[in-house]
DNA sequence: TATAGAATTGAATCAATCTCATAATTTTCA
DNA sequence: TGAAAATTATGAGATTGATTCAATTCTATA
């Protein structure tokens, strides 16, 4: 490989200008600048590009194929470009999101919409990061954000908070439990339990409530659509442990009614964590500021 | 413009080759230039293009763009690079022939067949040079050989004699001129005159044979192609100026005869013009080698 | 945590591209 | 046709840019 782009647009201006003045003019460069550069094209493949004898100076045969070239690959380039100097203005640019449970698309998808009016040239995608560990795809670049619970300590990786939330149980309004003033673990052993289909570890219902005090639901349903989890309750088939946030967002709000767990409620905080580097992408910045304001909307 | 083409190369080695060693090792250079560049253009566009913190060098948003266009361009460039080579070689290249005689076809069409035999890459044109004047189209580099009957003297052109000539009468076997050993100017004067549709002062007949005499012909028939010619000749509808070699390519020969144009003959060379540069290249050597063992075939 | 492998960095070297001045063309106009 | 003007080519020097080397930093693996 020989030719480089500086040459295209040397042939390319002067086969527009005609002449080595214009086109060096148009180049911000001197015509003994474009002279050269075409001699040292030429004596490398040693085949002539213009014909010299000639006041507008014409391109032969080998000339017109770099011609050709140039008016193939130049526009791509300067296309390129571009998209660079917008992906490095934070205009454009990628936001593939992970989210680590499933009642985040409650908020999720609605706050997504708002950003893609702002945003409308990031390329977004959202994946499911339950059965895998979405921190090495964030370090490596494949995904760009992890929507979390719990925060941990990783060289390169920011864990941002964004809004707190408490882990409610949904009950229908005319439930046996619709009295308590909170729901105490032995309370769930004659229950249905409604969960998203995965893993008991990746569910904190389980991990922090039921197993410490050893009690199992009398039955569990996997459910993976959080608005079919509402319609069976609704419909007193069963209890789920939602996030807050959930029913704010839920039709059947008027039918359901919602307890915390245990007297001090089960309280977290939900984190998006990025690559350090992006924290400054105005991007990335912008879709963190919107996911903060969900809340307090 | 900044991105080179040496970038692309790198950046293309790299996601190859995944580590900066392999990939500088592909390209003969050194993992710090490697980094030297990408550096150049992180700075320059103010964007990274890779992840660094691991292992297997990842491309972000902004190095799959630059990738992206590595694998759009890289072939064009490659390929282009190809054909001037073959250009330089002469094994490929631009052959535009431009004709100043409609009676050329006869010869030059079966020369043509040969020769594209021999290089099937070369891209012939023929072109009709009665109308304009052809060496300046020439010298510009429209047009790559000129057959022409009467060599110029012109700086960077080069005429190069293919094939003497003669110019000859061709009439019916029993034409009433049959037993003449020449023709004369007025033997015409009671004749129908075939020719080719040009002008007078661009036809041999007229300017050195009819014109000096002052005789003009009874009749003037202008017909375009020289088979058509020499069929009307056949059925005696006329007679006809016509280079000796259209003769050796009819199959009309056995009706027709032919008769010398004054006591000495109209004798000419035919000669092919090209530019001087393109005396040396092989594809242009070749055809005029070949141009000029027509007559001794 | 130590170590090996890999990438980065900065300085120095090397190579290239450009500019300037001048020469050689070509074109234009008398 | 010849002379002046404009354009292009050439060569040397200067400048810029790219590459290498050596040292350092970083990452991954045992």
């Amino acid at each position: 490989m020989f030719i480089e782009i500086r040459h295209l647009r040397t042939i390319s201006a002067i086969a527009e200008n005609n002449t080595l003045q214009q086109a060096a003019q148009q180049l911000h460069l001197t015509p003994s600048a474009l002279s050269h550069q075409i001699k040292t094209i030429e004596s490398y493949f040693e085949t002539a590009i213009f014909f010299r004898q000639h006041k507008p100076l014409q391109l032969t045969h080998a000339g017109q194929q770099l011609l050709s070239l140039a008016q193939k690959t130049l526009p791509l380039v300067e296309e390129t470009e571009c998209e660079l100097e917008k992906i490095s203005a934070g205009k454009t640019g990628r936001l593939f999101i992970t989210i680590e449970c499933h009642a985040c698309f409650e908020w999720l998808l609605p706050t997504l919409e708002t950003y893609r009016q702002h945003y409308p040239d990031i390329n977004i995608d959202i994946k499911l990061g339950m059965s895998f560990n979405p921190l090495p795809s964030l370090s490596r670049g494949e995904i760009d954000l992890i929507i979390s619970t719990d925060p941990v300590d990783k060289a390169g990786i920011e864990f941002l908070p964004l809004f707190p939330y408490q882990a409610m149980l949904v009950l229908h309004k005319q439930h046996p439990l619709k009295n308590k003033p909170f729901i105490s673990p032995t309370d769930l052993a004659d229950q249905t339990l409604i969960t998203y289909p995965v893993e008991r570890h990746r569910l904190d219902i389980f991990k922090h409530f039921l197993e410490p005090a050893h009690v199992e639901p009398a039955h569990i349903r996997q459910i993976e659509l959080t608005t079919m989890i509402l319609q069976l309750i609704a419909i007193d088939q069963g209890v789920a442990a939602l996030p807050d946030w959930v029913l704010d967002t839920s039709n059947n709000a008027q039918s359901l009614i919602t307890k915390p767990l245990s007297s001090q409620g089960m309280h977290g905080v939900l984190h998006a964590a990025c690559r350090t580097e992006d924290i400054q992408t105005p991007y990335i910045k912008a879709f963190i500021d919107l996911a903060r304001q969900f809340k307090n909307r």
